[in-house]
DNA sequence: ACCTAGTCTGGGATCGCTTCCAGTTTCGTG
DNA sequence: CACGAAACTGGAAGCGATCCCAGACTAGGT
């Protein structure tokens, strides 16, 4: 019974075909006000038999709107993100924009390309709105974002400054809270194997850290810098164990430098957590199959990719929603 | 509270500036023949002055092109999407349709909503190609890509059919060198925890490991199955020690599954290796980080994304590409 | 000086949809 | 029964590019 034409159908036909105009037609697919009831059944009964499906390009044009929101990762190569941290927060984002009727475009700005290319879209509208993650310090994506007239929201904040609309993890709370139990577990000479100090997450994780240390009338020692990752976090416990010997806790800026420490420690005979404690950030899988399991900050990675998306969705909508910081919560498992 | 003071700049506006007309700088934007010198140089003075950037949009609309890509991830949850896997496949992706000027669209065909989003990206040609991932047995994406009339590039076979362009891992000659691996080294015998079994991926491993028992003499056992996760592996580990609890070697379909066997023989206390040989498949970071390190087969993920969007590339622009079965290679650490 | 071949140019049509707006119906009310 | 408001309708004007094509202009050959 369905015609199977060569070229897609166009309003146009499905108009002429349920005897109506173009206009009427298009009101009625978007169900607006102004439309019989009649006509729109017709239309829609032309739509069934012409297998219409409006064209989303065309419909862009007209609206000034894209129907799609990009998300950008930046970065200084593209194995940044093959950190399972940006999975969750895609599973998170994409769920809420698909409650928009919004898709998802994924940008890395990691070569010198991509972020021309991202570039490119922030000056040319090419969406109708951005999700920045992993800005670095200096970072040129922000400057760029802020000069673009798109609604913008930021997962965690940048370097300094606080954007008009971001989505961030309490990250001081958190690596506090880990610091503190491993204070309030007698350990006394703990060191913190922080991220990039480039980042906001590392400073401020490192920030928690310091922080409980002088709460507790304790010496914080000087940051040891990772690049969370695996190796780097292995790298930074060996230069630990030989600077402080007398090391009985570590706490780790993510999982995945933890598990590094853990591999590390392993190798130099150090039982954890009897003779050194570890905690790590993040909960992810990682931290589960380590061993021993990890005792690590929760952070709430889907969730912060769906507020994120919600946020943008409302200003968007032109709204002005608050800035918004999820809670952490300490997972405790068997490394400390 | 809309904002729209400044409005973009159009190709118009620049041609006039150029004083030249909207042909002219058209062409000389997108660097075709038949503008002088002169009038090119006066173009693209105009351009800087005004700051203009063409609108994606309206290009796409006049070209029926989109510039975009999609990559669909098919499952039933989003969870599937958590497995670090996609995040390397979305690189090498990313940087393909880089090259080509495309962007990345993701879609996450996991709820039902997700399904029709998809199905109506696929009929309205809202991008200009599409990658396919994860399908499962009778997974209705399957017959929708078909119908549509759009390139679409599969990654990893669909069960039973082979679609016209692929781009697939030798799964077979993976598990089958890896049995071989541990047969080798006087394993006799040896289970194979699998993946799905309603994924082609899980089957051909499958069959990978049971071609190298029966070639070697001994009897395969029937595959327990199980979901690629690592709870599924430890669970299924947990099976195959109460049925054959003189095991002596299993190979997982996945290195999470692996990690899983471990932490499930960890607390058993079989020994890994001594008692027991355990191999993963990905090679992915878990393999680097499981204690004991993994065994496991190293499957080019990145180039697999790579090679499936320079694949995806070549049907937009008309040709006819052969599919492409990437090889596999047996990474030695020291769970086997 | 004239004609031809070749290069440039720019007006206008087109892509498929939304939306404004003026004109037409419909309908309730006094 | 008349009248004004409200509900509908459909023609037409965009949205901002691309690209065809007829015509102008240049240069070279005779």
């Amino acid at each position: 019974m369905t015609v199977a034409p060569r070229r897609q159908p166009t309003l146009e036909e499905v108009a002429e075909r349920a005897g109506v105009s173009r206009s009427v037609a298009s009101r009625a697919l978007n169900n607006a006000p102004h439309v019989s009831p009649a006509k729109r059944e017709a239309v829609e009964r032309a739509v069934r038999q012409l297998g219409y499906v409006p064209n989303p390009t065309a419909r862009a044009l007209a609206t000034r709107q894209t129907g799609a929101a990009a998300l950008v990762v930046s970065g200084e190569d593209p194995s940044i993100f093959a950190d399972p941290f940006f999975a969750q927060v895609i599973v998170g984002a994409s769920t809420a924009l698909e409650d928009a009727d919004l898709h998802l475009m994924l940008c890395l700005a990691a070569s010198d390309r991509g972020r021309k290319r991202v570039e490119e879209l922030l000056r040319s509208k090419g969406a109708d709105g951005v999700l920045l993650m992993a800005l670095r310090e200096g970072d040129p994506l922000a400057g760029m974002a802020e000069e673009a007239e798109m609604p913008v929201v930021f997962g965690g904040r940048p370097v300094g400054v606080a954007p008009r609309w971001y989505v961030d993890v309490d990250n001081v709370g958190g690596a506090r809270e880990a610091t503190e139990y491993l204070i309030s577990r007698g350990r006394t000479r703990v060191a913190a194997i922080c991220g990039r100090l480039d980042t906001e997450a590392g400073r401020a994780r490192y920030r928690g850290y310091r922080d409980a240390l002088l709460g507790a009338g304790l010496d914080p020692l000087p940051p040891q810098e990772g690049d969370f990752t695996e190796p780097s976090g292995a790298a930074a416990t060996a230069v630990l164990l030989k600077q402080h010997p007398d090391l009985d806790g570590i706490i780790a800026a993510n999982d995945n430098m933890a598990a590094g420490a853990l591999r590390t420690l392993r190798a130099a005979g150090r039982a954890v957590p009897a003779d050194i404690a570890v905690v790590g950030f993040d909960d992810l899988t990682v931290a589960q199959v380590a061993d021993p399991p990890l005792t690590t900050v929760h952070q709430p990675i889907t969730a912060l990719g769906r507020e994120m998306a919600r946020m943008l969705v409302a200003v968007i909508n032109g709204h002005d929603p608050t800035p918004l910081i999820l809670p952490t919560r300490l997972v405790t498992r068997s490394s400390a």
